[in-house]
DNA sequence: GTTGAGCGTT
């Protein structure tokens, strides 16, 4: 199984390959997927992120990849919340 | 050629 995480405070230079090497570099965890948040009108970065890492991989992750500085800002990783519960209405 | 708290497309 995978869990999604969250990663804020990205550089505008941040992408999805360089987002995935920094996993492995800082944090030795294999990212099963990893997707950049995108303006979907401007196709500009957003300054945030997701990546899909196994379960067991996931606190490792968030422990050591937690305010490393990437690019010049230090990141913010946690665990994503649900895209479902925010997008649908009760 | 810009910006800076936050949670992503079907």
């Amino acid at each position: 199984m995978s869990k999604s995480l969250y990663i804020g405070n990205l550089p505008w230079s941040a992408t999805e390959e360089s987002l995935r090497e920094l996993f492995r570099n800082e944090a030795n965890v294999e990212v099963e997927s990893v997707r950049v948040a995108t303006d979907r009108e401007t196709g500009r970065s957003r300054g945030f992120g997701f990546a899909e890492v196994a379960d067991e991989h996931a606190e490792q992750a968030i422990e050591r990849l937690s305010g490393v500085d990437f690019g010049g800002r230090a990141l913010t990783v946690n665990e994503a919340r649900p895209r479902e519960e925010r997008s649908r209405r009760y």
